[in-house]
Formats: structure tokens, C-alpha cells, sequence
DNA sequence: AAATTCTACTACAACGTTTTAGTGTTAATA
DNA sequence: TATTAACACTAAAACGTTGTAGTAGAATTT
């Protein structure tokens, strides 16, 4: 029962040297005589000396602490990035603080301030859905001003001029349009959300894209966006109503292309409940590659957006900016690739 | 471009007063005239004073902050524990850090040392596979020692005195292996996982005490013991096709349990690929009440861990901790009941 | 008129480090 | 022998707060 640290202080009365002479024995100072070195280094060890990270950090004016917020967290994307954060960021000694906004712009605000005020370098933040609509992004503007980098990732703005990581969501989006008309498709039904999120934005573009680029005039008819709600339990319901309303008016199709791997798990319900066989009948993809994906029967076809990698970039780019005083003035954008994950709906 | 946040030094010199006079102003002290408070109270405002936390920690040996290690992020269990601790801190006032071992014992120690060493008062952990495994339990012991509150969660040892919370695990498991008894089933298949696992070892003596209050003798041959490698993709080949051999053994079976609905997804995998008939031929229930089984057809019938509750609960348990010393000497440990959710699966 | 109490402040130590600028010795150089 | 350099260390400031103790001057009491 250790209770209290040792402090330098202690371990110099103790010792019957200076402060200063402690303090540069533990690290290492040529100044010091080797004698005197070691009888303290020893002292320390014995005492568990450990230093005290906060006085450090109010001396250094830096804390080897970033803070991270993120819309949700019960997300197979979103915790993927924040694992690619967390590694990467433990690895180069920084520590990794979480919160969340719960696609709240007021909660986005608070969680800013709070960090803005707290015991971090830089931010790494993807916003709000609520933050998007609204388009308000005072908070940020704000704590960019004070000096702190930000870093955008995924849900990003043109509105703000800061370092960006984003998936190339049009392009992965023809691809996996593409990846269907190339199987011989040409009635693709099309899963998306509601356009003030730029990621339902641009991935409904890739989709238009390859339509037109493949020569298929696109049919309104096969393009549902779903009203993004709170709960996504009760969203399913009315997306699956939906597509099922959709068959039951003899609208045909023999692709289905969904912006995540939740709307089509919906379909696919509807599907195998109208019996109707997949991937022979209908072949299908998705984004996100995560866990539902890989349990589903048969299992989803989807466009990987590398999460982690994105976390690693965010870490990456974020801390070059806190290292490296020169790269402060400069704004990078990194666009991630997405990939194509074969399996069995396609 | 304000880039230095101002300091009640500065202010002081600014409105020629002490610095102990602006401290006192901003904190509504009596013993500041109004006149003098109103003027310095403006002045911060107008130059967005914010009081720098890493002095006030400095001073009050407080950091506001509470670190939390799990073992994996990208988990629907463990987010969202997350979830259920970020919300209560931080309604409490109370940062998070997170930091992952990765199931890794060495990682644990290491991410341990750091945050000991680090900005917290207190530590939410849920312990690694390798810790559990090894029974090494020195880190936590040292932390410990050093008047840091470490709270166990789920994966919690006996050879710890400390805060615990953890889910009634064999309770959940009879009444899960019950619930399908009820449903006039009397050969269940269990997947569970390798008995150093504290929680698959529970799980399986609540199955076992089942079918023993029920009067049915267990068969060997309907227990799986999954060996938990670090790759579950590899891991859930194994198992199907274990499954698939049982199967063409001619070993019958009605019902399946299963400790996660990983395995419980595989094991619907490959009865479908056999024609087998959920819920009809074959009654099938988990625990982890998680994405995946509200998006398998049929949807799965599942124990739910409450695992937002457990976070809620050992933020509650850290935070008194914390905040009323008294509370320090007892240990508390806390048992969270698990509840049925049924679906299409029974 | 002298002593006491208020009022409205200020000075300073403390939290635990690091770092800059010294300060005596002793050894080497001119 | 006097000057300089090297060595091994110490003192003190600084990072930004808060809280305790102290201090003038005014107001009140005796």
C-alpha cells in the first residue's frame, strides 16, 4: 500500500542532492558524475519512482493525448477506425481519448468543448449527422482557432479548411455498380440515404455513373433513400416494408446495391421470404464490410472501405501536425480506396 | 488565429490587479468587491478564458479522467460496455480513455503501466484471454497498490480484491438452455469455448444443471469446445465443419446453445446448407445480443448480457470510488441478470 | 481617541517537473 | 604562477492554478 508516489523532491532530500541533480540522473545528463548517477537511478528503481505525466505536460504545454469523437460507437466502421487510431497512436506513445456524439450536434458541441479545454494536442472528429444537416461549424472553427489541429474523417465538410481523411465513396460505389453489370445486371436497385450526408451524396453518384457510363438509363423507381432515423430497428421495418412493397407492384430488378451492409441484410430478408434465390436471381453488394456480412446465407459481396486504415491515416496525419510545427500551415486531403470483398451474393 | 489561450496572469497585468484576485473574481469569491469581479469576469469572457486543467490537475492530484482497457474494440459486447461508461462519465463530468490489449497479455501490462502512469484516477478493465490464461496478475496488483481504483468487468478473476461486475453468466446459460427444454427439446448441442475462459465455463455448467434439473443425461458428443485462436475467420471454418462431421455422424440433435452468436451464426450456416429446418427441426439460442442476430433469417433468439448496464454500473461503482474516500476500504462486486430475447430462431 | 473589526484586496507557497544560469573545486594550459 | 577549462553539482524560474496568510485603509465599536 504504496498510496503516494515519489517525487524528485523526496528522492533528493533523501539522498542529500538537489532536485536538479535527480532529475538529470534519471535522464541521463552528461552533466551529472556516473557515481552520483547510479546511487539515484538505483533509489528510483527501488522506490518505484514513476514521473509525474501532468507536470510534465503543464510544462511542455503538450499532453501525448488526442482526442477522438466520433457519431457512435456501436459501429463496425467507426470502432475499426478507432482501432487503427488507437494502434497506431499507443505505438508512437500518444494516448487515445474517446467520445462520443451520438450523431447529436448539441453532444458534438459540448464533447469539443470539453476536449478543447482538456488534456489534449489535436482532435480527430467525424461529424454528426445532426452537425452535417445543420451545417454549423462554429465549435470546430473555434477550436481550430485556439491553435488545436483537427482532423476530419469520413463525414467531412468542404466547409473547413483542415487536414481531411475520406473514402473515395463515388468511385467504390461504381465499382460495386459496375462489379453487378458486369454479372450480367442491368435492373440495379438502389439502397441509399438521404442526401445531406455526403457519403449517401457521392455514393449515389457512383451508382448513376455507372449506369450511364454501361449505357442503362436509371429507373426512379429503383432508387430508395431511407429516412435516416433515430432508431434503426424500426427504419428496417419500413425499408423492408418498402422493398417488399416494391415486388408485390411487379417492379423488376436483379441487382441490389446498398450503401451498408444493413439495408441489404433487410433485403435479403425480403428476398429469401418472397423466395426468391440469390445470388442466381438476384446478385447483391454492399458497403461495409463488416460483421453482419460475413454471417449472413449467403454470405454479402462488399465494397471495404478500410476503416482501420483510415484511423491509422487520421493518427498519422494528426500527429506529423503535433510533431512537426512546420506542418501546420499546410492542409493534406488522403482518399482511401475502397475495395471489392467477393463472396457469395454476387 | 488566437493560437495561446490567455492565463489569469495576463489578465492580472491587463486590468492591473493580482493574479489571486482574478482566480477569486472568476470563481465568485465574497472576498471580491462586485465592481472588480464584474470588470474581471468581462474581460475573460470577451478574451475566452478557459481555465487550463492540466494546472488544476497538477494541484488537486485529480485528472477528471478514467481509463478503460478492454480487450478488443471491435466487438458488439465490449463497444458497448464503452458506450454505457462514456455516457455516465461523461455526464459525470468524467473523461475517457481507452486503450485495447488486443487479447494480448504483454499489451495489458504495457497499456496499464502507461495509463498509471498517465491522466487517470481510475481503471474500468476487462481482463485479456493471455491474462486469464497465465493467472498473472502483478500489474493490476501494482496499480493497485498505488491507490489507483481498478474495477473488473466480465472478465474478472477471483485472485483480485477489487470492484467487480459481472454478468450471471451459468444463471443466463440454464435459462437460456431451459428456454429451449420448455420448447420440448432434449438433445441441445452446446458451442461454448475453452474452460480457462472463466465466462465459457459458466455458460457450460448452466447448460449442464439444466438438463440435470430436467432429468436429461448430457452427451459428450454434443459439446463443442472451441478453441479460441486469434483469427476468428480460421476459427469459424473449424467449427463448421466440426459441426458438419456431428452431423454426418449421425449424431441427432434439436436444439443448439451458444456461448456468442458467432458461433451460434456458424452453426445456422451449416444447417442450412443441410436443409435442416430453424426453428422448426432445430431449435437454436445464444448469448450476445448483437448485430448479427437481427440480420440472419431466421433472426436469433438470444441472451442478452445488458452490456451497456454493466458499463453504466462500473462507471458508477469507479466514480463513487472516486469521489467519496470512505468508499475506498469495501469491495463491492455486482452481478448483472441477463434477460431472453426471443426471436425467430425457437 | 484608541482599539477592533470589516472590506477588498495582494503575496506567496504549493503541485512535480525541466532547464538555464550559475558556483565552487580541481585539472590543464599559457 | 596566473589564467582558463572542465567537472559535478545547485539555485531558481517557469508552466497555470488555488488557497492560506497577510495587509493596508476604512468603518465601527469601546
Amino acid at each position: 500500500m504504496n498510496k503516494k508516489r515519489i517525487t524528485l523532491k523526496e528522492i533528493a532530500t533523501e539522498l542529500g542532492v538537489s532536485v536538479s541533480t535527480v532529475s538529470k540522473s534519471l535522464n541521463n545528463s552528461p552533466e551529472i558524475g556516473e557515481e552520483t548517477k547510479k546511487k539515484v537511478v538505483a533509489f528510483a528503481k527501488a522506490h518505484q519512482y514513476r514521473t509525474n505525466t501532468i507536470a510534465l505536460s503543464l510544462k511542455n504545454r503538450k499532453t501525448k493525448t488526442i482526442g477522438v469523437i466520433i457519431p457512435e460507437i456501436v459501429h463496425y466502421f467507426f470502432s475499426n477506425v478507432i482501432n487503427g487510431i488507437e494502434n497506431y497512436a499507443s505505438q508512437q506513445g500518444y494516448n487515445v481519448i474517446i467520445a462520443v456524439s451520438n450523431e447529436s450536434f448539441e453532444k458534438e458541441v459540448l464533447q469539443m468543448e470539453a476536449m478543447a479545454n482538456g488534456f489534449i494536442d489535436g482532435i480527430i472528429i467525424s461529424l454528426a449527422k445532426e452537425t452535417l444537416k445543420k451545417q454549423d461549424y462554429y465549435h470546430l472553427q473555434e477550436t481550430m482557432a485556439m491553435g488545436i489541429p483537427v482532423i476530419l474523417f469520413d463525414r467531412v465538410t468542404s466547409n473547413l479548411s483542415c487536414d481531411k481523411v475520406v473514402v473515395d465513396d463515388k468511385s467504390g460505389a461504381e465499382a460495386a455498380t459496375t462489379f453487378l453489370i458486369n454479372k450480367g445486371r442491368k435492373k440495379i436497385l438502389l439502397l441509399s440515404t438521404q442526401d445531406y450526408l455526403n457519403v449517401g451524396n457521392h455514393r449515389t453518384n457512383g451508382y448513376l455513373d455507372a449506369l450511364k457510363k454501361n449505357g442503362i438509363f436509371p429507373d426512379n423507381r429503383l432508387i430508395i433513400k431511407c429516412n435516416d432515423q433515430r432508431s434503426s430497428e424500426e427504419e428496417m421495418v419500413v425499408l423492408e416494408k418498402q422493398i417488399e412493397a416494391l415486388i408485390d407492384e411487379g417492379v423488376d430488378f436483379d441487382g441490389v446495391f446498398a450503401v451498408n451492409e444493413i439495408y441489404l441484410a433487410a433485403a435479403l430478408r425480403v428476398l429469401r421470404a418472397k423466395n426468391i434465390k440469390v445470388p442466381e436471381e438476384v446478385s447483391m453488394i454492399c458497403f461495409t464490410d463488416g460483421v453482419i456480412s460475413r454471417y449472413t446465407t449467403p454470405r454479402l459481396t462488399t465494397v471495404s472501405q478500410h476503416a482501420e486504415e483510415m484511423g491509422i491515416t487520421s493518427a498519422e496525419l494528426l500527429i506529423e501536425k503535433l510533431e512537426d510545427e512546420s506542418s501546420m500551415d499546410k492542409t493534406i486531403t488522403k482518399i482511401i480506396q475502397c475495395s471489392i470483398v467477393e463472396r457469395e451474393s454476387t
